[in-house]
DNA sequence: ATCGTTTGTAATTGCGCACTTACAAACTTA
DNA sequence: TAAGTTTGTAAGTGCGCAATTACAAACGAT
């Protein structure tokens, strides 16, 4: 009877439109009229998949995470090289640049329990994977003394790739010393 | 004639009111009318004083910016203690937060050229404070060989406090966790 | 006192936005 | 076919917000 719903295509295929628009626009500069615009549907299409705005953000925000951990995942490595030295260096790149971290921001000033916590999720799974590819990286290079622990030094290399988006937003600094920046001090602060 | 302007009074009465308001709900959730009514005083006043809620928000970031600045200089030191050390000590404590990255947050996400070259602005001073107050530490203590550069440090020192902010805005860590991981590795990392 | 200005109070305007509704065409199963 | 559902298109609703306007009271200088 009738025909079978497609919504969980549409969800799959939309998603990156609408993450790439949040990200743009903020959450609170987004509308939905624009998001259906650059979905080429119209506003109900979306509301047929999501209950509002409020669960298209959430939704966007868990997209964003598994995209970036499996984007990190399938970077090409150099000889020698290990998981958390490719994500460096691809990192403070400017190419291809997603500004998904606007996405985030914007997350963290809206007063709602369900955005709140899929940033908070999203925060928690980002730090376990890159302190988890330290660890590994320690294993492999056989570095027993490090100045600090892993969880400390993914911290410290969160906080660089930080302020290497917002100089990249703000242009302060040339392209190549962000990227030095990034790579460089996080080298040798953190990784060893 | 008539009565003398007093909105040069009523500006610095009102600002620290109006940064409150804007570090509570974000620029976009901010309303006047709510801004008023923190101000106590009808919408129409703000207006004489500001043309509208954008040069509000502008005076608001160079507000933060010298009130910040300000009160750094302004931390009773510790015996011994330079003056990097004592806002180190300070900017972890969860104790009469501010929270003004939320400001600025906020800010990043409107493209308004006014805003935008206003947290331009803020970054730039405030690195450029961190990065003196770094040499002045060095040459205090006769640190001639460290591992970064002053410029490279203050950077890593704004990217481990950004981490902190947003950690104590998530509940992730303990205070004293948190207190640790700016003090500690601002010290050892970036410090010496 | 009187003129010109500033101040406070209150109501209003116009628009943009999240979200809804109405409906006809298309499709699938029986 | 016919019934029951999903699609796409389009218009509409109600509300919240930035910004404006109107006006009377308070005040200072002359």
């Amino acid at each position: 009877m009738g025909i079978p719903r497609l919504n969980e295509e549409k969800r799959t295929y939309f998603l990156p439109i609408i993450a790439r628009y949040f990200s743009d626009y903020g959450y609170d500069g987004a509308t939905t009229a624009g998001i259906a615009k650059a979905c080429e549907v119209r506003q109900n299409v979306l509301y047929r998949i999501w209950p509002d705005k409020e669960a298209m953000f959430v939704a966007v925000i868990d997209y964003i995470l598994h995209y970036t951990i499996q984007f990190w995942e399938d970077i090409p490595r150099l000889p020698n090289e290990s998981k958390i030295e490719a994500i460096l260096r691809l990192q403070s790149k400017d190419h291809g640049v997603m500004r998904y971290y606007r996405v985030v921001y914007s997350g963290l000033l809206q007063n709602s329990t369900s955005i709140r916590s899929a940033i908070r999720r999203l925060y928690k799974a980002i730090h376990q994977y890159i302190q988890k590819a330290i660890e590994e990286h320690r294993t492999e290079n056989q570095q027993a003394e490090c100045q600090f622990d892993a969880d400390v030094a993914a911290w410290g290399m969160m906080g660089l790739a930080a302020m290497v988006d917002i100089q990249r937003e703000l242009r302060i600094k040339s392209q190549d010393g962000r990227e030095t920046l990034l790579r460089d001090t996080s080298r040798h602060g953190f990784l060893e």
